[in-house]
DNA sequence: CACCACTTGATTGTCGACAATTCCCATGAA
DNA sequence: TTCATGGGAATTGTCGACAATCAAGTGGTG
């Protein structure tokens, strides 16, 4: 069903504990089973989990790093709990690392990678034109979208940051937000409009495309948030 | 000494072993007193710093999501060694970054963080008139002018990429590969074109240089690379 | 009634030991 | 000699227990 490699193109079989409760822990913060902003507790997490705390321990560890889990020495660690503020900045590192990726894409990606990205595409049409309203698939689409990009990026330091990081924070901050479906029709134009470019390997072009693609996001975003305040003050007048 | 503090903006002292154990191998392997590609082991290591794998354990899994060890479950660790390949990738993403970084900081900046970085340029100048062969204290400058820029961005997330991760692997392919001075000429006036850009808050100009100057400090790179290559054929013919 | 010290409970940090896996090398056969 | 095979040593993975620290509730005092 989740067609995203955890941990990019490795997959092989989990044979540690510690690595298996971190993809665990990290599935289950990003589908939101663990709340944002929620405590977690060694202890808790060692019993409902079956594990002793030392990898426990090693996985939190790990999810600190990847930002999904903020720890404060002798006290304790929580869920992360993205605020606008946070959300934009996280626009603003994808915009920069998600154009160079699309660049390096049309110099890199070789014709089967483009093959596989056209399909994508299609069957995000096809879904989309299925079920208009439900955005899940929709959303996994566009994530999965960008995840090939990337990897046609060729450059494995971008691939680890965007797919192993950031990416698990952008699922995070729509299940967190209940993002809804956004701007379906437009973000189909603008991802056939950037494979076109990569396909004719024009380098600036396709950078500048998925430029404005991820920044008409981050746009849309401070719309739909604009817009929340405007409702939340008229519901609560004076 | 070192300006540029450990994990961005916090400097609490120390309060635990994985703490202090993770920030001491950062800087053994940054500084290259642990050989890049060497094994390391968890008695060893155990050993050497007189705590116990628990701790340990977790500094390396903190190593690890910085990209300066490389794990493999069942088999150890290794320090980091990078390869051309690597560190080519490593300047695109630094590109990327980097320009975003700088356009942020034409926007966000305040008049006294403009100013340390002026103070930061005089400093680079005067040592590097002081000193003009010895190319350290111009590296750590060099890095220290890019450290302040992107603290200039106030982007939390940008910060945490490039200070907490990417300089520490510019710092150690400095170690690795015996780094020389490069272009320092060069690199003075192009720092200064771009705090004047920052200055005037030319968000466009600031981006587009810190573009170039990070490109040029890359083809700088893959030229001496080539030129050692040949060097290398010259010296073992037939 | 407000405020501060203390005690208690829980959680985090650290350690040493045991189990599981891998690596190395000796032994033997083709 | 080369390759397969097996055993032993070393390393990694995991666990439970103890020490250190923090948080909350209790009681006392101004």
């Amino acid at each position: 069903m989740n067609s995203l490699a955890p941990e990019h193109a490795t997959l092989p079989e989990v044979r540690t504990l510690a690595e298996r409760v971190f993809q665990q822990l990290q599935d289950a913060i990003v589908r939101g089973e663990l709340a944002p902003g929620s405590k977690i507790t060694e202890p808790g997490l060692s019993k409902a989990y079956g594990i002793s705390r030392g990898p426990l321990r090693e996985a939190m560890r790990r999810l600190e790093g990847h930002r999904l889990i903020e720890r404060v020495p002798h006290v304790g660690a929580r869920v992360v709990k993205l605020s606008m503020k946070e959300l934009l900045e996280l626009f603003d590192v994808r915009e920069a690392l998600e154009s160079m990726a699309a660049r390096l894409a049309a110099e890199h990606m070789t014709p089967g990678e483009i093959a596989g990205l056209r399909e994508v595409l299609a069957l995000h049409e096809r879904q989309a034109d299925l079920r208009r309203g439900e955005a899940y698939y929709q959303r996994e689409g566009d994530l999965d979208f960008h995840f090939r990009i990337v990897q046609g990026s060729h450059n494995k330091m971008l691939m680890g940051m965007l797919c192993d990081d950031l990416y698990y924070l952008v699922r995070l901050y729509r299940t967190q937000f209940s993002a809804s479906g956004a701007r379906p029709q437009r973000a189909f134009v603008e991802h056939h409009r950037i494979v076109d470019a990569i396909e004719a390997g024009d380098t600036e072009l396709a950078e500048l495309l998925m430029r404005r693609h991820v920044s008409a996001s981050r746009a849309n975003v401070v719309q739909r948030y604009a817009a929340s305040l405007e409702l939340q003050d008229s519901e609560t007048p004076t």
